[in-house]
DNA sequence: TAATTTTTTTGACCTAAGTCAAGGAATTTT
DNA sequence: AAAATTCCTTGACTTAGGTCAAAAAAATTA
């Protein structure tokens, strides 16, 4: 296991809920690997106003392609809950890369995850509508019969951020499909009537 | 140059304007490196609506990230212009990686670089109104100069497509900014009057 | 140069989704 | 349980940008 390979040369990172781990613009002189918790990449204009590029969980990195390319971040991380993460310094992972260079495959291989990954976040923002994202995302989480709940983990807030959107957006789509009978909402329950509809719809 | 090193492998292929190199959900069994032409690779949903991913010139590479990770193109690539590109068989890429190990950084940075792209587009399509878009596009191609003036080497169609949008909406752009006074449109030749008032807005 | 085709512009219209502000609900703290 | 936060929903409003159709301009062909 490769993942095991390089674990050692980390160096253990815990982040607060809400703490940055590093901003735009900053130097980036290594990679990380996310442990526990959940860690929100995302960009930022001068307004404020953000876009989330990705969201990581264990198991995930942060960082490849910065690694490989250039010096300096380019959008924000922040930990959306407590977190673990390890960092590897930049020159250490080089070297392994040329002692072992089954190593160098693994990260072939995680760049080009991440890019189809990218890709598809390219087609969501570009092409679809917050209530086909919001399907999506309740198909990914739902058991897949019939009829079934998909118990929302976040905040609605945190949610909508991930679809892109704003929670009032959000708020909105999901009364609407409320009353079109295709959900029913109860807290951070959401019972699905029948996913065959949702599928329907977001392939048509 | 490690280019040269893997193009002997590779073999020629030649597109006319709008003709496909590939189609989604095509069986991705190698990788393209883009000679001359130029070429889109674009997203499409079952209305036949477009997002455009990335675009492509002579020197770019194309399918790399499917290459190491999985068998089926997820976009589209199409010929803007009469092109020729080399495509290289996905086996005679791996074992030339497993020959020489310096092939695999290559590709490594290559991936990473796109990973960058990719992230600056998410952050173009999610933060960017078309204007912004626009200027960019026009600061990025003019001398730097105060005044001067910007050449469309494409169809004005085409630059919408670039840009993320469609040809009415540029087209309602350019006229806002030249009635606002910061540019004149003279066919495809834009003359910015003041470069700075351009930049100034971007970073606003 | 006339005729035809392609490209660009313009107008009228529509819609998804963001903003701001104000209520409710639900949690958490005291 | 009361008070205070935090979270969620709703309403009224605005706006960027897409759609469709038609006119105008440019380029191409005959």
């Amino acid at each position: 296991n490769i993942e095991r390979a390089i674990k050692d040369i980390g160096r253990l990172k815990k982040y607060r809920k809400n703490e940055l781990l590093f901003s735009a613009q900053q130097k980036a002189d290594g990679l990380y690997y996310v442990q526990s918790g959940e860690i929100r990449v995302f960009k930022m204009d001068e307004q404020g106003r953000e876009v989330e590029v990705v969201r990581l969980e264990p198991g995930d990195f942060l960082g490849e392609a910065i690694l490989f390319v250039s010096s300096v971040f380019p959008f924000f991380a922040q930990a959306v809950k407590d977190s673990q993460v390890l960092f590897f310094e930049k020159n250490k992972i080089f070297k392994k890369i040329d002692e072992e260079p089954s190593i160098a495959k693994f990260f072939l291989n995680l760049l080009a995850r991440k890019c189809i990954i990218l890709n598809k976040k390219i087609e969501t923002l570009g092409l679809q509508t917050v209530r086909q994202r919001l399907i999506q995302y309740l198909l990914l989480n739902c058991s897949g019969e019939q009829q079934c709940t998909v118990e929302l983990k976040t905040k609605k807030v945190e949610l909508a951020k991930i679809l892109g959107t704003i929670s009032e957006t959000l708020s909105r789509n999901l009364k609407q499909m409320q009353d079109e009978g295709l959900i029913e909402v109860e807290g951070n329950k959401i019972h699905v009537k029948d996913c065959s509809k949702l599928r329907l719809e977001l392939s048509s």
